[in-house]
DNA sequence: ACACAAATGTTATATTATAACAATTATAAA
DNA sequence: TTTATAATTGTTATAATATAACATTTGTGT
């Protein structure tokens, strides 16, 4: 187990990822911490390379494209490629600690990473600053399952994504 | 406005897509009539490319991607070009009559398309056979709105795909 | 040290989508 | 009917996203 000291007391309160001004740097700790934790517990290899993707992404709570990502990582490191963004991609995936915005072709950062199975989230999006947060809502969940299962339709697995305005981006 | 005898009846129960073996063509057939009735109404143009791409879209329950579209429409359009399908599916899908899936980067036929305003589709697509059916669930959206609001967040528009197992390709 | 599997490097290509400008066609005013 | 205008389509090129295939390197356990 990663070092980590009294994490409760610095994790924020779900939401203030819509404030543009909290303290980001928590973020993006907590979530290399988790992940760090969540790999070595199933033996999964946390390389440096998908470590600094994962941070990338994590640079913001905007969904961020491959090519992108790409685009820093090159500065860092000659070779990468696209295929060294597209495996790391893929991992992180694999392993829940990302989501894909399917409508942007973007990635993510999941920021309540399950360590027993991987989730689909949830998401609102906004068009006007470009940041997405993660819904936890099993109400919805449970109500779009009930509505396939009148049909006699199984969901395997959903997309959600929702685009609007976020509370800080309506100027009224 | 189109002739059209008696559409009431030739019109099929909703649910009926995941039969296999509807009679498919009263479903192209009242797609294209409606689609003819719309854009009458708005004064929009529904010229013989436009009516061809939504007739292919409609020929079948699979949402079918861009370059198949061009795959088909060239062999008898010769000089059919990737521009020519993109800008047929994007008259398509602002006159609502053709819905865009993201996850799969392909096109599929609204059942429904409102004379008034256009809609964004949720949809159920079946991961063995391919066929996709759209839900008319407005207890879903009012409950994604509503998470949403309690965030202060304003939904403008959705994307839900649900992929899992049609009731016809369940072998259990 | 060795064998094996996993990860990364490297080159090429597939797939999806748009930009830019020219030519044609539909619509309606003169 | 002619003519002006806007909408549509043709055409060529390129952007943006993603994967295939195979070589090389690195990590892991024996
Ligand atoms: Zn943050
Ligand atoms: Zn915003
Ligand atoms: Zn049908
Ligand atoms: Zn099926």
């Amino acid at each position: 187990m990663v070092q980590r000291k009294a994490k409760q007391k610095t994790k924020q309160k779900g939401g203030a990822e819509w404030s543009h001004n909290h303290d980001h740097r928590l973020c993006i700790v907590d979530a290399l911490d988790r992940a760090a934790d969540l790999c070595a517990g199933r033996g999964a290899r946390l390389t440096s390379i998908r470590r600094r993707v994962l941070e990338l992404i994590w640079s913001s709570h905007r969904p961020i494209g491959a090519y992108s990502l790409l685009e820093v990582l090159k500065q860092e490191r000659a070779n990468a490629a696209p295929p060294t963004i597209y495996r790391a991609l893929e991992f992180l995936l694999e392993q829940g600690l990302i989501h894909r915005i399917e409508s942007q072709n973007a990635y993510i950062g999941c920021p309540n990473p399950d360590p027993d199975q991987q989730h689909k989230g949830m998401f609102l999006i906004c068009t006007d600053c470009g940041n997405a947060v993660e819904l936890e809502e099993t109400k919805i969940d449970r109500l779009l399952r009930n509505s396939a299962s009148n049909q006699g339709f199984v969901i395997e697995s959903r997309t959600v994504e929702a685009a609007g305005l976020c509370p800080e981006c309506q100027v009224s």
